[in-house]
DNA sequence: TATAAGATTTACT
DNA sequence: GTAAATCTTATAT
């Protein structure tokens, strides 16, 4: 079933982060469903994360989605050519979000074969950048409510044992001196669809 | 105004 | 392993 809106403004943010593995991302089009089984996260912790695009309370055209209540996307490009997924957390006004970095391909797997044309399925969307080319999601994305009809998460009772979550690192984040120490990215321990080897 | 660097991926040496 | 692609934002002229 869908996840509500109680799942993402719950205030600690990387809970949410570790409990989004396992569920499904779901990009319904062509009448079809297109979903992948998140294998990757990381919690981007409001004013005081150094890494965060919000830290110390910024506030620009693009962050402007992160200040928004919990349960709705945001989508930005890096690098001047690739989207980052991310989920908004907490309560309106508190600029907190978990970004996903992998997904195991899991419904529709021909449409992110279109837009994606790899051999390996490991390949489709083993990375932040992949996973939206994967699901085609891009800006207009942005700020969509995760409990609309256009992108959502959901539960399907895939079950994920505490044992079965790694943590480590966030990837990408050397800018941010002590804070790109800690151990908020979260993965399946194990699976061959994450965004690193 | 100009420049540097980034929550990355891919191709090529 | 290194480099290129190229939009947004921050900081320096």
């Amino acid at each position: 079933m869908k996840l509500g809106r109680d799942f993402y403004t719950r205030a600690d943010t990387l809970l949410v982060a570790r409990e989004l593995l396992g569920k499904l991302l779901v990009v319904p089009q062509g009448g079809a469903r297109v979903a992948g089984r998140v294998a990757e996260t990381e919690a981007y912790v409001g004013t005081e994360d150094r890494a965060s695009h919000a830290f110390g309370g910024r506030r620009t055209a693009r962050t402007e989605t992160m200040y928004a209540r919990g349960g709705v996307a945001y989508v930005y490009l890096v690098y001047g050519m690739h989207h980052q997924f991310n989920v908004v957390t907490g309560p309106e006004g508190s600029p907190q979000a978990v970004l996903v970095r992998a997904l195991e391909p899991a419904e529709g797997v021909v449409y992110m074969r279109r837009r994606r044309p790899v051999r390996d399925e490991r390949a489709l969307a083993s990375g932040p950048g992949k996973l939206c080319q994967a699901l085609g999601i891009d800006r207009s994305f942005n700020g969509e409510d995760l409990t609309g009809p256009r992108v959502w998460l959901e539960d399907d009772g895939f079950a994920v044992a505490p044992s079965e979550v790694a943590s480590g690192p966030r990837v990408g984040v050397a800018y941010a001196g002590e804070h790109a120490l800690l151990p908020w990215r979260f993965w399946l321990r194990g699976s061959a669809f994450v965004s690193r080897k």
